[in-house]
DNA sequence: CATTTTTCCGGGAACGATTGCGTAAATAAA
DNA sequence: TTTATTTACGCAATCGTTCCCGGAAAAATG
């Protein structure tokens, strides 16, 4: 049942030439003569000759796969990211292999030793909102493989990453509930160690400064594991709703605490947003199809996925060390429920 | 920069052995001297010695990789089935490449052409609605590859097939509208080459026979490109909205139609369920947040995947040509909107 | 015509692993 | 002691390419 594949020996057998001149002619090298050239490449054409990627691979000791670990490909976010990716790699000829970290830190460590030993040219990574001991990644990136962070990134790697103005974008976002009126406003946000957390809290509290508002530390909730525990969210809502005075409107940090706040309050019939404001972060194309009309923060993500992979390629195709790491800021924007 | 793995030549050299003895010994073969088994094992985790998958690709003639193809990873029905085949390949030691349709025929052509360029050891698709032509698909069947249809199938290639049952779950959707009064009940469907399209229509028109109501061709309305264009639906909806007497609920066939209908019926104002009722196949995890409680048929997306997998899996690994194929059915679950 | 330079092509090693076969030494059987 | 059998390892081919050399024939030069 086993498919055989033509090989540039079987080119050589049946035309009387020897590997080499076949290789060479299939390469448009200058010592081949056009006549056998021609032979060849008809020949092969007509075979339907395609070379062999994994020999090339050993040959080149690259695999042309680049590896790319998200939370999760069901996160609008992220799937629209990895579009961005492929568009710009699979023109390059590089294959992506796409892992989920779900979260989850071990989850995040096998997966990036089982894309190591698929050795991948160089990998992708928005890092799990558990992750905070970074040595998996250390090492891996100090054996030589590059690495470009989006969207999560850390400090203490220097490479390039890809980011959006994440404290610009939270700011904007509070304002816009600062505008319309509300004063009690609280922050749900992912896990602590993110720098995107660090960002956007950032920016929620510069708003409400700006109105002159101190930020109160009883109104800011995390959630460790990102959302993916919808209980997480529930359990932050809910001391948000002891709080005293209420909170009148919630800003939260990402398309899965956004979603999920929105969930859980329904859940408890708190009305958006008469009863509870929101606002947040979120790529989810169904966004204004649910029950409330809210406010959101948009990233270009399609974007973002492009030029992490082409700065990626930089550094696997560069034939000297890089040592100039740029960091990429794109802009996002606050969209409003259609009318 | 180049980092360079430790290979079993390396391993020998130090060792004063050769590489046939490395490699048995790594192996653990039995021609080994427990002695030297100990020295080869204890030096090589000393360097984190892993065999390189590249040549061992090579030498078995196997990538250990498998090609997915589906419309679009966006969508949370594949999302989920996705998952549900990382899950069975990962631990099998199989790499997943995705890759996506778009709902375009040409797309869907190209993408199986890189995936074969790569040389994947199998692949498993969902075809595109675009797709009418089979003999792409026929031809890499024909030269060898292993090739499981999961969702959207086709008649024509002999092979493993893993699907719900279309035809129940549209009866029971249709049905469920005819026990809440409904009786002007339109649908909208996905191109009518698909598998499931044809399924889904019948389970449609046979819950309305169950009632005495014969079917009428004005109300069905088919998507070409699957949704993927909002114009396409919304001429449908619009249409459909046209026709005397007018429908007063909708079915739709897939995930994408559903929250298509969902969008231009907010756009037109139209009030679900009261102007007019909605249904479908759904997988999305934010239907329940949706400003109108709908219906939703749900398939085990997961559990799809990782049945398809294993399935392909089966083929690969078979050391005989396979004659017996497999259709395997999974139930679908009609959800109602939560309280 | 003799020599140098091109042109064109083949031999064979290499990439990193596996594996059939051969064989020296050690052990067992005759 | 001689022969047969194990045991434990090395040699070399193989997978499909590329590419460094080397060299014969043809063309250009003196």
């Amino acid at each position: 049942m086993k498919y055989k594949a033509t090989t540039i020996k079987d080119i050589a057998k049946a035309l009387n030439l020897s590997t080499s001149t076949v290789s060479r002619a299939l390469r448009d090298s200058h010592e081949i003569s056009a006549a056998t050239k021609q032979t060849v490449l008809e020949y092969a054409a007509k075979l339907n000759f395609q070379p062999n990627p994994i020999a090339l691979s050993l040959k080149e000791r690259k695999s042309h796969s680049i590896g790319v670990i998200v939370a999760e490909i069901a996160n609008s976010f992220f799937s629209q990211i990895i579009n961005g990716i492929e568009s710009v790699a699979n023109e390059k000829g590089y294959t992506v292999i796409i892992s989920q970290s779900h979260e989850n830190f071990e989850k995040e460590v096998r997966t990036l030793q089982y894309l190591a030993s698929r050795s991948i040219d160089g990998l992708l990574i928005s890092v799990s909102s558990a992750t905070n001991d970074l040595q998996h990644l250390k090492s891996m990136y100090q054996s030589g493989l590059p690495i470009v962070f989006f969207d999560r990134t850390v400090e203490e790697i220097q490479t390039h990453k890809v980011m959006v103005d994440n404290y610009q974008g939270a700011y904007n976002a509070t304002l816009h509930l600062l505008e319309q009126g509300f004063r009690r406003i609280a922050c749900v946000a992912n896990s602590e160690h993110l720098s995107i957390t660090k960002e956007r809290v950032g920016g929620y509290m510069a708003a409400l400064q700006q109105y002159k508002i101190e930020p109160d530390p009883t109104l800011i909730k995390y959630c460790f594991h990102g959302g993916m525990l919808l209980e997480e969210v529930e359990l932050a809502v809910k001391e948000l709703l002891a709080v005293k005075p209420r909170p009148t409107a919630i800003f939260a940090t990402s398309d899965k605490l956004t979603t999920g706040c929105m969930r859980v309050l329904k859940k408890h019939k708190i009305a958006v947003p008469a009863a509870m404001a929101l606002t947040g972060f979120s790529n989810s194309e169904l966004i204004h199809l649910l029950h409330a009309p809210i406010t959101v923060v948009q990233q270009p993500a399609y974007e973002m996925g492009q030029v992490a992979t082409e700065l990626l390629l930089q550094l696997i195709e560069s034939k000297r060390p890089v040592k100039d790491f740029k960091t990429k800021m794109l802009q996002t924007k606050l969209v409003f429920p259609e009318k």
